[in-house]
DNA sequence: TAACAACGCTTTTTT
DNA sequence: AGCGTTGTTA
């Protein structure tokens, strides 16, 4: 033991270690990329623990994804002794919200086991409240609606709180909605995303005994990626702070490309204004990247003002210089790169430490086509989600209405599928009378049913699946969840109806349920199950097998490659063009952030590039280079002559198949796959 | 109620 | 261009 003592505190350098043993009072740490935060977060865990400061369950470590906290978890686990390998609370945000709220839901007006919903659910509430209410949804979109909604719940602001100028009636009305919407979830039984960390705060304002319960216990408090919390993020820390006053921010203002979900950077900037007499430490020495990305990095971000202003570093070697690479099309640049992959990067790293970093997630798709046709692994991080595809979602809609009866979404969703000739009149029938009398669709059929105001053929599927809804929940209590699952897609009919329409997709949809009932059995129960459904990140898919990385810059926050590619640095794209005319200069320094984050996380080698022109929405477009190329520092750039990028196209004979023209490796490899299945 | 056509919106980023 | 929603017809 004295060995793992020694061990975490050696691997560090001088002011990793200071900061990680500085444990009393509030301290901020400023940590450049790569300049090893999550060590020190984890080495101040350990070095609690170690010191017998704190138990493991007295420490409250926040995260913003889930794959951070899973990694803390880890790294955490081995570096403590066997019996203490996790922290409880441990986790991000909205799951330690949601723990909360468990506990104590009954003092915020809800069950404790509430579901949570996502944004399809909420886009389904909110249109309809909007039909009920007799709101144009074309006039007053449920997508607006929902923007000024999470923006007052980042606030704190719940519809009492909410003040509307007399002249603002859009705004006025999308309140009365904001009051409708609380209602119903209030009856559902439910909350959103907002609500998790919103009704905490509400919880602890309201409850002192509680706040005390837990501001006692948490003796040290450590935040990941501080930069970006929001208002009511940093409120809830800050209640939570109360009583011992130990909190650790780490964080890095370069880094912060949230401010669109509501994330203030003036947490982070004003953080010695809010806890008094903390203390700063800056970590700058950078272990990640070379020199000559380090600096086209810095001189990118140097462009920037108002930074609280570091020096990175590092004590490596140059490396190799950042590539510019000039296209002809986006067809063009997704070619290339993989050429450049097949060429050159597969002899020397791992495709898992290949990644391809893009501004918005459609840009991904050329590059897919490529890899898809040459044959090459890929994944894409933070696609569509395993629990978006809508047999998932409908299987988990079924587990939803059992495990909570209030669950009118889950209803909504599943009533009618598979076709029980429950139609949209019956179901309009029981919203009517749910929303007069302020109860539940389930308690609406059971009414109506009685008053016998429903037509008999719908009448007899709905008493059945409500039976059946009644026998699920009756093998809940003596099942295994996932048992249940099979249960339901079986008498429910929902399989039967896969395997009925023998298209070739429903092959896959069936085995995506299989997946699913086995994903199921990672968790203890339907609730820990339910709960990780809701707030699993894209991020936490597969990363098994030699695949090349493709993600938006956002989700690759926190990750590192050996090798980055940069594709897509137009002006227009990136910087993105919706985000300049919603904000301006604000949004230009995000963007410029966010390019920042972008090659940072390459270790070996970078690529940047972009293309004279691509097909948008259809259509062909010319391009403009990105003004952050000019911002690019030239002694670390290699700029390729784009001459000898576009002749070559020039000459191919244009009367064939554009791909014909193409002679990369990975398209000489696609030839003789297609012939050996000749 | 299912099949099909017409329309219109999309693509910024997400816990 | 491609998808999802809405409207029309049998």
């Amino acid at each position: 033991m004295k060995n793992s003592k020694l061990n975490y505190l050696n691997l560090l350098n001088n002011i990793q270690k200071e900061a990680t043993t500085y444990l009393d009072g509030p301290c901020l740490i400023v940590a450049g990329a790569g300049s090893g935060k999550t060590k020190v977060l984890t080495s101040r865990v350990v070095h609690i623990i170690n010191e017998k400061k704190a138990w493991a369950s007295q420490i409250l470590c926040v995260t913003f994804t889930n794959k951070a906290a899973r990694e803390m978890q880890n790294r955490i686990g081995l570096s403590l002794d066997k019996n203490i390998n996790s922290l409880p609370w441990l986790g991000t945000f909205h799951s330690i919200s949601a723990k909360f709220l468990r506990r104590h839901a009954k003092a915020v007006g809800l069950n404790s086991n509430f579901t949570i919903i996502d944004k399809d659910d909420q886009s389904r509430l909110i249109k309809n409240i909007c039909k009920a209410e007799n709101i144009d949804v074309k006039k007053l979109s449920p997508k607006f609606i929902l923007s000024y909604i999470d923006k007052w719940k980042n606030k704190g602001l719940l519809p009492q709180d909410v003040i509307v100028a007399k002249n603002l009636p859009l705004e006025r009305a999308v309140l009365n909605v904001y009051k409708f919407y609380q209602e119903r979830l209030k009856i559902l039984n439910t909350c959103d995303f907002g609500d998790l960390i919103l009704l905490c705060v509400v919880l602890f304002e309201n409850n002192q005994d509680i706040l005390n319960l837990y501001s006692k216990n948490f003796k040290y408090i450590l935040v990941d990626e501080y930069q970006d919390t929001n208002f009511i993020q940093s409120k809830w820390l800050n209640l939570l702070t109360k009583v011992n006053n130990n909190i650790c921010c780490v964080g890095d203002d370069d880094q912060s490309i949230y401010s669109w979900r509501g994330a203030e950077i003036k947490n982070f900037l004003t953080f010695d204004k809010l806890y008094k007499n903390s203390k700063i430490f800056k970590l700058e020495q950078n272990y990640r990247s070379t020199q000559n990305i380090l600096s086209t990095a810095s001189g990118l971000i140097s462009n920037n003002n108002g930074r609280l202003g570091k020096k990175l570093w590092t004590a490596g070697q140059s490396g190799e210089l950042v590539k510019l690479n000039c296209y002809k099309t986006g067809r063009d640049e997704a070619t290339n790169v993989s050429d450049i992959i097949e060429n050159k990067i597969k002899k020397k790293y791992s495709l898992n430490n290949v990644s391809i970093l893009v501004r918005a997630i459609f840009q991904t798709r050329e590059f897919e086509e490529r890899f898809l046709k040459i044959g090459m692994g890929y994944r894409v991080v933070g696609g569509t989600k395993f629990y978006d595809r809508a047999e998932v979602k409908d299987s988990i809609a079924y587990l939803r209405i059992v495990y909570q009866k209030n669950d009118d979404l889950a209803f909504e969703r599943i009533i009618n599928v598979p076709r029980r000739s429950i139609g949209d009149t019956t179901v309009k029938l029981l919203h009517d009378w749910a929303r007069q009398n302020k109860k539940t669709l389930e308690d609406a059929a059971f009414e109506l049913i009685e008053q016998n105001k429903i037509k008999a053929k719908a009448k007899v599927s709905l008493l059945n699946i409500l039976n059946l809804f009644k026998k699920w929940r009756e093998d809940l209590k003596n099942k295994k969840h996932f048992e249940l699952m099979e249960i339901i897609l079986d008498e429910s009919g929902y399989s039967k109806m896969l395997k009925d329409k023998k298209d070739f997709e429903n092959e896959g949809r069936l085995e995506n349920l299989k997946e699913l009932i086995r994903a199921m059995q990672d968790f203890d129960n339907l609730q820990g199950f339910l709960e990780h459904v809701t707030l699993a990140t894209s991020i936490d898919e597969d990363w098994n097998g030699e695949k090349i990385n493709l993600m938006t810059i956002h989700a690759s926050k926190g990750l590192e490659f050996d090798v980055v590619f940069l594709p897509g640095w137009e002006e227009g794209l990136f910087p993105h063009q919706k985000s300049l005319e919603e904000k301006g200069d604000k949004a230009l320094e995000e963007e410029r952030r966010l390019a920042y984050v972008g090659i940072t996380r390459a270790k070996k080698e970078a690529y940047i590039s972009f293309s004279m022109g691509r097909v948008y929405r259809g259509e062909w477009l010319e391009s403009l280079p990105s003004r952050f190329i000019d911002e690019l520092p030239k002694a670390n750039i290699e700029q390729n002559n784009q001459e000898s990028i576009t002749k070559e196209d020039f000459d191919f004979n244009q009367d064939f198949e554009y791909e014909d023209g193409i002679e990369s490796p990975g398209w000489k490899r696609l030839q003789r796959k297609l012939k050996n299945y000749e």
